[in-house]
RNA sequence: GGAGAGGUGGCCGAGUGGUUGAAGGCAGCGGUCUUGAAAACCGCCGUAGCAGUGAUGUUACCGUGGGUUCGAAUCCCACCCUCUCCGCCA
């Protein structure tokens, strides 16, 4: 959510960074709007003072003994105006909000402007696409062959894009969640949570998944609540209407969930695999920070998440999203993309974005330079450290053998306890 | 799921429908005293909106949302949450 007083004094920023969003939007209603409540509030209140005093004056002459039904009779239709511009206030702001909650944060001066994925800027590669002297072949089809991933039965048990992971792979799921946590515990220096992974309706208003994108969540059918889509909802709204002291700032945290994703309108893109699944675990790194660090807290994050990558071996790129491209609460995303032999490309496997103080305006969380200071809005930022199912992907595909057969990545033989799935 | 108790400021804790934004205490901040510290004493000590260059004024907020009333922390209704006991359960 941006600061309305902000949107007022600067109607044309957020209006030329609304266009680079793809989202054009004319301010003028919202702005007629606000002007318009702010006369009524005045209004009023001034009829509220009004009526405040003379309460105090109808008590005194009681306390005397006094007759005050005049008084009481004035202030009577003096109620009935309140309640009514009461109602039309309200009616007002609920229309600014419905508006305000609508319109994307407002994207960091560097990010480049552009349509679509097109328009992105390519950071830094990381290692060389894989080079096989055979023809590679794509993780579904190598995790069926050696009888780990099973996505037929998870149809028949739940329906499409759903699996089941079976014997190592199943045990490789759980070692790249172990390994992930642990590497960002012990070396990055971030506290572990494992959240609910069903949060209620201002929780996902406060990280920006509502009201804009109901559709595409999971709803308990009968309670307004979520099945998460990230776990960044719960762990963001954790501090949820809190001001917390300077000094325990900044925080990092990591947090694995399963994460829920109703795909509503991916319709037919990557049906096969473990690409884009409703149900995925991922291991996410959230961050609360002072403004004017979350920047280099951003490149911190995205470094730490590139760390798996490069533990892991497998090659990938990072990305800058353009304006077009990023999502709606972010202010600079940098994707990181894995190669993936089977696709000829490199794909999305972590998301890294610096949300500034639109997280935090929406959801509340604040806090004091010092004890007398006023509080301010903390910057939120978060990115995927990383997705499990797509390393498994990448994993399958990038040390895949002739044989049909997967090498494991050194570092996570420890977990998995044997060298190679064959 | 059933029965009961309760939700007030950073914390504890008062609060007969009428100067209660809210007593008192603790914590915190500033000061007096002291070589320094402690103790004691004095003062300050919530958030947000609106108007104003500003001093300041004003409104709202006592779990949430409605209602009654000239006036609600206080009365009524609904919901949420916490605690205790019972039942069920991984």
């Amino acid at each position: 959510m941006l600061d309305i007083k902000f949107i007022r004094e600067n109607t044309k920023v957020v209006e030329d960074a609304l266009k680079n969003r793809n989202m054009p939007l004319a301010l003028d209603g919202f702005l007629q709007l606000e002007k318009d409540r702010r006369g009524i509030l005045t209004a009023v209140e001034a009829l509220k003072s009004e009526r405040n005093q003379a309460s105090q004056e109808i008590s005194q002459i009681k306390k005397a003994g006094g007759d005050a039904d005049d008084k009481i009779a004035a202030m009577r239709a003096v109620g009935d105006k309140i309640a009514a511009l009461d109602g039309q206030l309200r009616e007002m702001e609920e229309q600014l909000t419905a508006l305000v909650m609508n319109i994307p944060n407002l994207p960091h001066k560097s990010v480049p402007v552009g349509k679509d994925e097109h328009d992105n800027a390519e950071m830094r590669k990381w290692g060389e696409p894989t080079q096989f002297f055979f023809e590679p072949k794509g993780h579904w089809e190598i995790g069926e062959k050696l009888n780990i991933l099973d996505f037929e039965r998870a149809a028949k048990v739940t329906g499409a894009r759903f699996t089941f992971y079976r014997g190592l792979g199943a045990r490789l799921e759980r070692s790249l969640i172990n390994f992930m946590l642990d590497l960002h515990t012990r070396e990055h220096g971030y506290t572990e949570f494992f959240p609910p992974f069903i949060v209620n309706r201002e929780s996902m208003t406060g990280t920006g998944q509502l009201p804009k994108f109901e559709a595409d969540a999971f709803k308990l059918e009968g309670l307004d609540y979520f099945l998460i889509p990230t776990a960044e909802v719960p762990v963001t709204n954790l501090h949820r209407g809190e001001i917390m002291p300077v000094a325990e700032l900044p925080l990092h945290y990591v947090a694995y969930s399963a994460c829920f994703r109703s795909e509503a309108g991916a319709a037919g893109r990557d049906t096969r695999g473990l690409i884009r699944q409703h149900q995925f675990n991922k291991v996410e790194l959230v961050k609360f920070t002072l403004p004017e660090n979350s920047y280099d807290e951003l490149e911190q994050l995205t470094a730490n998440a590139e760390k798996v990558l490069q533990l892991l071996d497998l090659p990938y790129r990072v990305i800058k999203l353009c304006t077009g491209d990023m999502g709606f609460t972010s202010a600079m995303t940098y994707d990181i993309e894995v190669w993936l032999p089977s696709q000829g490309c490199y794909r999305e496997i972590s998301s890294c974005s610096n949300f500034e103080d639109f997280q935090a305006r929406r959801a509340d969380i604040r806090f004091r330079r010092d004890s007398k200071a006023k509080p301010e809005y903390v910057h939120t930022l978060n990115g995927s450290g990383l997705a499990i199912g797509r390393t498994v992907s990448a994993i399958l595909e990038n040390c895949q053998q002739p044989d049909g057969s997967v090498v494991i990545p050194e570092v996570l033989r420890p977990y998995m306890g044997v060298d190679v799935i064959k």
